[in-house]
DNA sequence: CTGAAAGCGCTAACAA
DNA sequence: TTGTTAGCGCTTTCAG
């Protein structure tokens, strides 16, 4: 094995010295700093066991020559591979757009790269993607995964996984709080006086829609509770997108609700965008609440009363808890145990108002 | 070097012959086709040098032992990374989104995979990015670079680089028509009787708004030309997010402008809230062009008239520029050599109207 | 504290 | 047509 082999393509084919360019490797670094390899390794990594004067010189050396470490070279030795995997159902989405941005600034700070994956909102295009993906990163954030729990934990076994907005017993997961942020809409509309509200839902398949739906029944139990008395209109299920929206409008009209709730907004985009077009103003025949605060949430006409959810810290929080030690996966423990649910907050904008029935208050 | 050291690893410690999980290397399958890894690695790359009953064994026992050649050491050996670089200005603006999505798809179905790497509309930003993604990818795919020439120059001179929305001597590049866009644009507002005309440029950095400030003023050359009187008035220079559009609002109607051609649609969106919030009805008193399409402009009310720019298929554009034989960097051939201009096409909503002065017709 | 050397899994000459 | 072998650039024992 011969110990000097690079260095030699400094010299272009007429002999001329010139800076290497971006083949700089740990060998011209040791050449530099007159050490070994080795050291030049150690060093870099920040080793204890390194002489504070080597460590100074080889790191001059490595600036000086714009030395980069070569990743593949690294992970092939370590096994360990320096980028992390994001798998979303939808780049076009907002909310995952978001996600993603918080996410991929993250990984990025920690010196990592992310690889990102959109899904299609197809289960078995996520299948596919979670097969290519797993060949390459060993680190992965699913958000809204729609694969069923024994893919999920399967996936969890080989990988470290943390899931945005899904829970699965021992797999480190983010969510907004679903429950609460739902029961605060509700809250909203009830304080309006609106008795007879539709509810928008997501996929059938979906986590969140689940869990946005048992929160909203808990909510209505509680206001039978306190004898306020409430009808929730099941519209029916959605595909998240603002297209969805348009059907849900035609329903909410049919069935003669006050207010909608919407599964995210881009159903509720898609709501007024139909509701407008067929002359029901908005919130003075409809209110409309959505989920998720998307930039453009605020911008429409009128600004969409909300469920604030913080897309981009989920995405950043997701980060930390695959960076961090996360222990392996316990099934033990039970969902919880490494579920970090960040809180919500409903945004009051123009899509809603008194129901009409009580507009003479 | 001994040829045999992969396998004893699929017993465990009660001895116990398991599946190998994720670790099956290239010996593996060599052992269980009973061959040399070389022909192995022939086989399943396709080399015609290889038998073809030979090359069915070596897949069947690729196949059965669900073998995934391990990326790192392929790139670390080839010199060459399977995965592709996309910078992007913003995730979270749709436009970029959408672009996004094209390139992921398509570098995908390519069997490669994306980086992602979002710059926040940053100089600075992008540099720090671009100097990290360098050095594990070596095609990248720059969206809206606001690097300097010499800089994009010196990075094509080293990695494979297709630029969109910008164009450089040499470097292959794909854009929408700009000028065309904003051409249409600008008549579209003729026919409907403005002649006083607001534009709200995107950053002074910014390529594209060069190239759509270009076509404007050829466009209002040709109208002068044609006998017909407008004017143009320059908004200035606002950040490409809905933000910028709230001050371009207030300028438009403070300059008595009839119409306003905005750099994007996330300017647009910005002008028709502030609008809405100053009671300045759209299309009635101020018609407002936005440019883009990105998925929310039809949703909105009034619906917005946009220049339709084809986003994924820009994204997907570049990725197959990326991936054929592009030739090297010639300065010599100039711009254009290497130019995919995507058609653009106007589409007409509901924010543009007749201009009030002309009502009456 | 530092260096020598052994590979990580794979591809690409070079032989046979 | 196939096998042997030399590394790709790096981390990491194991000796000094």
């Amino acid at each position: 094995m011969s110990g000097a082999r690079s260095g030699s393509r400094v010299r272009d084919r007429e002999g001329v010295e010139r800076v290497p360019e971006g083949v700089v490797t740990i060998h011209d670094v040791a050449r530099e700093a007159g050490v070994s390899i080795a050291t030049v390794s150690r060093a870099l990594a920040g080793s204890a066991t390194v002489a504070p004067a080597t460590a100074g010189r080889v790191r001059r050396a490595a600036a000086a020559l714009g030395y980069e470490p070569n990743r593949a070279a690294r992970q092939l030795v370590t096994g360990r591979g320096q980028s992390v995997g994001l798998v979303i159902p939808d780049l076009e989405n907002p909310f995952y757009s978001s996600v993603a941005k918080g996410m991929q600034n993250r990984v990025r700070a920690a010196g990592l790269t992310a690889i990102i994956a959109d899904t299609d909102e197809d289960v078995a295009r996520e299948r596919e993607v979670l097969a290519q993906l797993a060949t390459d990163v060993d680190r992965l954030i699913l958000a809204s995964p729609r694969a069923a729990d024994t893919d999920l934990l399967a996936l969890a076994a080989r990988s470290r996984v943390v899931l945005i907005n899904r829970s699965l017993a021992g797999v480190p997961a983010v969510t907004g709080d679903n429950a609460d942020g739902i029961r605060q809409a509700l809250g909203h509309l009830l304080a309006l006086g609106h008795t007879r509200i539709g509810y928008a839902g997501g996929p059938v398949t979906s986590w969140s829609d689940a869990e946005r739906r048992a929160g909203l029944t808990a909510a209505v139990d509680a206001a039978h509770d306190q004898g306020r008395g409430v009808t929730i209109v099941d519209l029916g299920a959605f595909r998240p997108g603002p297209a969805g929206g348009l059907a849900a409008a035609d329903l909410a009209i049919s069935e003669r609700v006050s207010a909608v709730l919407a599964f995210n907004d881009q159903l509720a985009l898609g709501l007024l965008g139909r509701l407008a077009e067929r002359g029901v103003a908005v919130p003075e025949a409809m209110s409309v609440v959505g989920f998720d605060d998307v930039p453009v949430a605020r911008l429409l006409a009128p600004a969409l009363t909300t469920v604030v959810v913080p897309a981009q810290r989920m995405g950043a929080a997701a980060v930390d808890l695959l960076l961090a030690g996360t222990p392996a996966a316990r099934p033990e423990d039970g969902p919880g145990a490494l579920l970090r649910v960040l809180p919500v907050e409903l945004q009051v904008r123009r899509s809603t108002a008194q129901a009409a029935g009580r507009r003479e208050r």
